[in-house]
DNA sequence: TCAATAGTTGACCATTCGGTCAGATTCTTC
DNA sequence: GAAGAATCTGACCGAATGGTCAACTATTGA
């Protein structure tokens, strides 16, 4: 299953992912980790303070530090989250696909991960503004390869004709640019439009927008697709 | 000259702007400036430190305070100057003009300043993912008037049929986000795409990209333009 | 029941934080 | 070259930082 490839150099291997734990560690565990991937993805890595993840958790200091050891090792596990969560999205695609299905559902999910996990956006926005200290190899490793894969089958409907010959990496980016914008830039969005949030049915408004964008924009048939 | 809007509550104004000051005040301010800007995109303004600045900028940290006052003074200063690099972005435009054109010299420059000023946008975006504390006045007031009176000539284009009747305020959000990606998310282009740096030809290739995806998805005609 | 294990937490530590200040040095101006 | 302004900076301050630890209580299992 890979994990997020060496994720900086601390040994946090003691409690990996699903180990349970007592009842009790479970659920300050979790209520911890929400508390600081807020904190985390407010005020960076440096910003944030083990203060004031404890008191946006409701518990002394030294009961954060008891349950995850360090500042570094919290926020790797934070990091790991993040990571587990992005390789759901993960499913495999090949040239026999219809591209117009595998276009609009992949910036549907991509819209419902900004919808549903917007700190975990934001997270991982501040670790890439802060040159991805923690995330470098798992940028130049899984997610390359990730990309890399996507853009083969790109290419391959290109020279089939069933889209235009559009560089697929920009494309991909395109795609993670429009819909994690909704998540991270959450404030200037909302400022904008003089919105207190964004409900489903704008979510579902901005999706069919960007879907028909980047379809029509990249020449590729609907013919058949419910939008 | 509107200047951005509040921006946060300090008195700042002793030095406003283009005030010159000594030759040796204006080196070290500059220099001054700058550092800050790096280590604020980087860390966040609470993750960022008077020391770090100071030693980016190769004063001593006295020195860093006796110039600027205080760390908030110095943040707000530099948001002072992203804005007014911002406004300069804001020649008006008129349903009369060419839709290509116009979505085209939009894409253009904010690519441009994407290239030019990439401390600046992760300034910017480092202010928006702490949930804009000192520009809310600017989001809910200047920007978001610009945003609608561009939206207003955009419908307007729609009416007469010159594009698609797509939703204005989302596609300007999509030309920011994909733009500014390349500025705020370069740790993870470079990262993917295995290189060092985005060099001019980069950008261009980018642009033409996006200018392409938009225009067309936005079904624009492109007659008689050159792309 | 009772010992072992897990959880809790305030006191404390060295370091760093933003900021002040006095005194030294350098620059300008006549 | 002297007077005054501008610049420079080390010493210092109280508060906050990440982290340790020992004493304590609560929970669990035999």
């Amino acid at each position: 299953m890979a994990k997020a490839s060496q994720v900086g150099s601390t040994t946090l291997d003691r409690d990996n992912g699903q180990e349970a734990g007592g009842a009790i560690r479970q659920r300050n565990e979790r209520e911890i980790l929400e508390a600081a991937e807020r904190v985390f993805a407010r005020h960076g890595y440096r910003g944030a303070s083990l203060q004031a993840i404890a008191e946006e958790a409701g518990l002394p200091k030294s009961n954060v530090l008891y349950y995850m050891g360090s500042k570094k090792a919290l926020y790797v596990r934070l990091l790991e989250g993040v990571m587990e969560r992005w390789n759901i999205m993960l499913d495999d695609i090949s040239e026999d696909d219809d591209p117009a299905e595998v276009l609009s559902a992949f910036i549907r999910s991509k819209m419902e991960m900004s919808r549903l996990y917007p700190q975990a956006s934001r997270l991982f926005a501040s670790e890439i503004l802060q040159g991805a200290p923690f995330l470098q190899d798992f940028l130049r490793g899984e997610l390359r390869e990730w990309v890399e894969s996507r853009a083969k089958v790109f290419r391959g409907w290109a020279e089939r004709g069933l889209m235009d010959p559009v560089d697929p990496v920009s494309l991909i980016f395109l795609i993670w640019s429009a819909t994690q914008h909704y998540a991270d830039f959450e404030a200037q969005v909302l400022g904008i439009t003089g919105r207190d949030a964004l409900e489903d049915d704008d979510i579902e408004r901005i999706t069919a927008f960007l879907t028909q964008i980047v379809l029509k924009g990249c020449g590729v048939e609907t013919a058949g697709l419910r939008l």
